[in-house]
DNA sequence: GTATGTGCAAAACGTTTGCAAGTTC
DNA sequence: GAACTTGCAAACGTTTTGCACATAC
């Protein structure tokens, strides 16, 4: 799939301040994690990236690949999801507006949705029990239609 | 908080059938873990379970634990949630309709809810994408009113 | 020059598994 | 007694941490 790029200077310049912000420095190997986790246009984990940067011939150790994962968590510039699938899945919030999740629960398939109707739910909830809303998540879990994917729609 | 005791004869009866269903055992590790679980009226992980038992003196292998619980999944007796707080949560199906949860970021609180808006919501969105429904998850993250949570509420 | 970041290997965590000994049917 | 279950410890996959060395400011 071809990648329309996005420009990230300005998220890239966001990410920078927030980090003399905060006393941290600024060095080479946090920026192209960053770049790169600011240009993907999927979930990915952690070994997703650091795979990538083996295969092209870029070392990075598994830890600071989890440390500027953190980081950017810290800062409210990438999201964590749980999908069930043993590791956790991370996305940047650039120009993505808030969207929920189809989960096949045999492959590897995540389908994202947006929907209006559960923004207006949760205030409801949160009204109703007298909460302070942070965030809300909704996963719903099916069967997929990829070839791939017939292998246990048994039951 | 007095538990007011809940007849799982019936469902005990339905594990046992299960269990011989399948070519099972009966044992009184069993037994009595899936007795605890059944009786259990909050969300456990396994490590609550073995602490359980241990506390009690009747010793339990993990191993064991992880065991009963895999099959009462298999089962569909219990379900499981990802609280995005590290280990997995489980809670059997018994007299339980479905509901969904709202979780305080900071302490260890779980609200369960009903709320009718989305299943309809759910059913919307798969005609939408053709997709097979297996299940849901909504989790709704806030920041509780418990006195022991305020430690966490700067921002 | 001091504080912070990196990489490595080791540890930590929740969960699963291989195997010898014990139970159930 | 054959098949299944247990408990232990070892293995697992993901994530974190301690520490010596390297780098940013």
């Amino acid at each position: 799939m071809a990648i329309d790029p996005i420009d990230i200077s300005e998220e890239m310049t966001t990410f920078k301040e927030k980090l003399l912000d905060k006393g941290y420095k600024s060095t080479p190997q946090r920026d192209e994690l960053v770049k790169w986790m600011f240009t993907s246009h999927e979930h990915f984990t952690a070994d997703d990236v650091t795979e990538y940067f083996r295969s092209k011939g870029n070392k990075v150790s598994t830890a600071t690949v989890y440390r500027v994962i953190n980081l950017l968590l810290e800062f409210g510039l990438l999201i964590q999801h749980d999908f069930g699938k043993g590791a956790k899945y991370f996305e940047h919030i650039l120009g993505h507006e808030h969207h929920d999740h189809l989960i096949c629960i045999n492959c590897d398939q995540i389908i994202e949705f947006v929907d209006n109707g559960i923004e207006k739910l949760q205030e409801r909830i949160c009204k109703k029990h007298g909460f302070k809303i942070k965030s809300h998540s909704l996963k719903i879990f099916v069967e997929c239609t990829k070839k791939n994917c017939e292998y246990r729609s048994k039951d």
